[in-house]
DNA sequence: CACGCTTGTGAAGATCGTGTGACGATTTGC
DNA sequence: GCAAATCGTCACACGATCTTCACAAGCGTG
């Protein structure tokens, strides 16, 4: 078999598994320096962030739906460990990273042992602390994948990503691969026009050819499928000359309700920390070791 | 490439050895001060390893099945980003620690970017480097669910764990080792469209290379020994251009009741070394780093 | 309202993905 | 060492899906 790589071996996984997705941390830490750098560069890198001054129980920390959690020893003062040992049992999925001063041999490997991810010695450097809690957090991910989104609801249809599929009711539409990836997009957008080309590109993974029809094609499809497992709804606008717009009016409420889709948040974030993701790693990557 | 095998073979005497699973581990390093005393202390753990002193290709690592490797890029050379990046590409799942002499932030961010899962700095404590791994292999072994669970069970069949086998009734489905491990991953989805991809790389443990068919011949093996001993009803329902999901769907009864797999709750991987800590904090607080 | 352009529609052909049986390689058990 | 079990690859067949095409219908402009 002679390997052709297709379109879709290009393209982007257009889920939201995207790697850059924003995350959500905070900072346990009275260091006033280290948290404004810190802050100033989480911002940057649009991730939510909140700073701690003092320790909060277990069960706030639970509540506030962190992916990871950067904390110095020193502000708990001497029922760290403890602190550390019953959070670490309590949230066994959270990432803890021990940002600190100076320690001995035996204090880190204690840490560690408790539950504790990594241990940071300060001084450091924010950028380091930045990719040690992303290589924390990257290792809790795989397991989860996506099972943190939401499903997407738009009028009487409910987009599930966990199934490449979505629903009306409990009735599959049964879209294609394709199919669904074009609706998820379109969902994604939150009832904005997106053009052809955009739409080309982030489904195709390269731009367009003129003249190519597929994401019309691909359009009708969706719109047949949709018409016909909710007929009292009209979900995919024309825009003349430029794309395609996603939202649900209904047809027979008189009032010209329009529903846009519902749409995890933290989903705008992305594309800013993209960038700046890659250019730090240009400013970063320039010496070699 | 230099290799010697220091105790392996001789280690996994199945059970004990602290109950802490002994792990696979490599280290590629030339320091052998460093490497005898890290030997000792991994023969002591009774974790199987061997000792790399040169780099290896990706596939000579994949053959390993290692849980974890420790390496000083220094043994690397200029290729080490290189090296690292394939190999942190093709074993997502593997456990990477670097530990090599003075090195920048940006290096070390580099390194963590890459893919890496953790940095040390030499010189350091053995056992730090222990904790360390313990750490990352921590992470990564969660998803297994390596324990005395409750049984799995999904329309007629009932996956258990503590015997590597499916069951209908009392009759065994004779599955093979790797059948078993699909089987279990599948129901452990719990109704969630598992991507090939995904699936070979949590069984085998690499990224899938394009046009691999192995995960097909699995899934059908599966089927046919499910089909064999519960006739009717269905569990593997492919997705076309994605993958595969389980979920027990009975063919006879009218209504179309989906029973998905019912799975036990979180379980915790609680580090059962805790009688050990303290004696080994006592220990180490005494040595000298 | 006529013209040029864009979009909707249906169908046909090309392509790709999956099911399946068989075979050789490798591992496991005796 | 041999035999059996298991694993991974391959080729073929079939069906699902994608792409392209031609034409019809719709839109906007002068």
């Amino acid at each position: 078999m002679t390997e052709s790589i297709t379109a879709s071996d290009v393209a982007a996984p257009s889920g939201q598994g995207g790697a850059s997705s924003a995350l959500r941390i905070a900072v346990l830490d009275r260091d006033s320096g280290f948290i404004q750098v810190l802050s100033k560069r989480l911002d940057r890198l649009g991730w939510e962030h909140r700073v701690l001054a003092s320790p909060v129980p277990a069960e706030a920390v639970v509540a506030m739906r962190l992916s990871a959690l950067v904390v110095d020893l020193a502000v708990l003062g001497p029922q760290a460990w403890d602190w550390l040992e019953r959070l670490c049992d309590a949230l066994p999925d959270l990432g803890i990273v021990v940002c600190t001063g100076p320690s001995t041999v035996a204090q880190r490997v204690r840490g560690l042992r408790l539950g504790a991810d990594d241990w940071i010695t300060k001084p450091c450097h924010p950028e380091e602390v930045i990719a040690r809690v992303q290589s924390v957090v990257r290792r809790r991910r795989r397991p989860n994948g996506r099972t943190e989104s939401k499903p997407v609801i738009a009028g009487e249809v409910e987009i599930r990503s966990d199934r490449f599929q979505a629903f009306v009711g409990e009735e599959s539409l049964d879209l294609t691969r394709r199919e669904f990836e074009l609706i998820e997009l379109l969902a994604a957008a939150e009832g904005r026009v997106l053009e052809r080309e955009e739409i080309y590109s982030r489904l195709w993974g390269y731009t367009m050819v003129r003249g190519d029809r597929s994401v019309d094609v691909f359009v009708r499809k969706l719109r047949q499928k949709l018409e016909k497992a909710s007929p009292r709804w009209r979900y995919i606008h024309t825009h003349f000359g430029i794309g395609y717009r996603f939202a649900a009016e209904s047809l027979d409420a008189a009032s010209d309700v329009e529903i846009p889709a519902s749409v995890p948040a933290a989903w705008d974030a992305r594309d800013q920390s993209d960038l700046a993701r890659s250019q730090e790693d240009r400013e970063l990557t320039t010496d070699a070791l």
